[in-house]
DNA sequence: ATTTTATTGAGAATCCATTATCAATATGCT
DNA sequence: AGCATATTGATAATGGATTCTCAATAAAAT
């Protein structure tokens, strides 16, 4: 026998499933400790492992700040990083093309893109 | 009396400024030994520091990398990052209207590009 | 219900980058 | 040259994120 479900496991997946962006480990912690207030941070982290393992989940760096975790997203796409409540949101659109940029003799492969700025609530709750 | 130019801070300058390209810690302590090979590292952030307040340089953050830190650069640019060497070389190019990515109710404000791939050099080294 | 053992929680430990400490040294003004 | 003190180098210390340790707990197979 391997792998047992338990109640902190599925909350920490439940919790990456249903946030619609990526998570940092304590925002998974606070919505995980909704369902199981115990919840340790050590157990985030093992459960981000598991997750990652299956593929079930995505790491996303961001520079300076610790790395998300995205469900799914099998698909290529950018963020959207608020500079006010420092969380990521997930952008569909990817302009084209952005390998032309590399100069000569350099062999493009991928790219980051990062927007920066203020998200509805943010700018709601003056900058 | 304040501010007293060494031979340490002279050939951090230099080696930033002769760079081309931003520059991690380690790489600036590499090449600064070269002209002072006694140099420490506790004194290449001091010499960071120093050049930072003085906006002789900028710093350049890169995900999931230590800092690097680019002499100039007033203009607004990106940056190619080679995945074997993790070296970071200046792109001039910007594709404008990134902002126009932003969903509705975000404030773009700013955005960051990433163009990673192979440097000429890692090509010639077979990837 | 009982047993096996994967999992948990709390805290210690690790890792890396950066900063602080402090005696020794070197700069720049007199 | 001599002095006051900014700077240096080596090392310890710090900060933040992540991983490890281990006794206690709880799945799940019998």
């Amino acid at each position: 026998m391997s792998v047992r479900s338990t109640t902190q496991q599925l909350a920490i997946r439940r919790v990456l499933e249903s946030a619609g962006r990526p998570l940092c480990p304590s925002e998974i912690l606070d919505g995980a400790r909704q369902e199981v207030p115990s919840l340790g941070q050590a157990t985030v982290y093992r459960g981000i492992q598991r997750l990652l393992a299956r593929e079930d989940i995505r790491r996303v760096k961001v520079p300076g700040l610790s790395d998300r975790y995205e469900w799914g997203a099998e698909h290529h796409h950018h963020h959207f990083l608020c500079r006010c409540c420092e969380r990521l949101f997930e952008l569909d659109a990817c302009p084209g093309g952005l390998e032309k940029l590399a100069p000569k003799g350099f062999q493009a492969e991928d790219h980051d893109l990062l927007i920066k700025g203020l998200c509805p609530e943010c700018r709601e709750s003056g900058s």
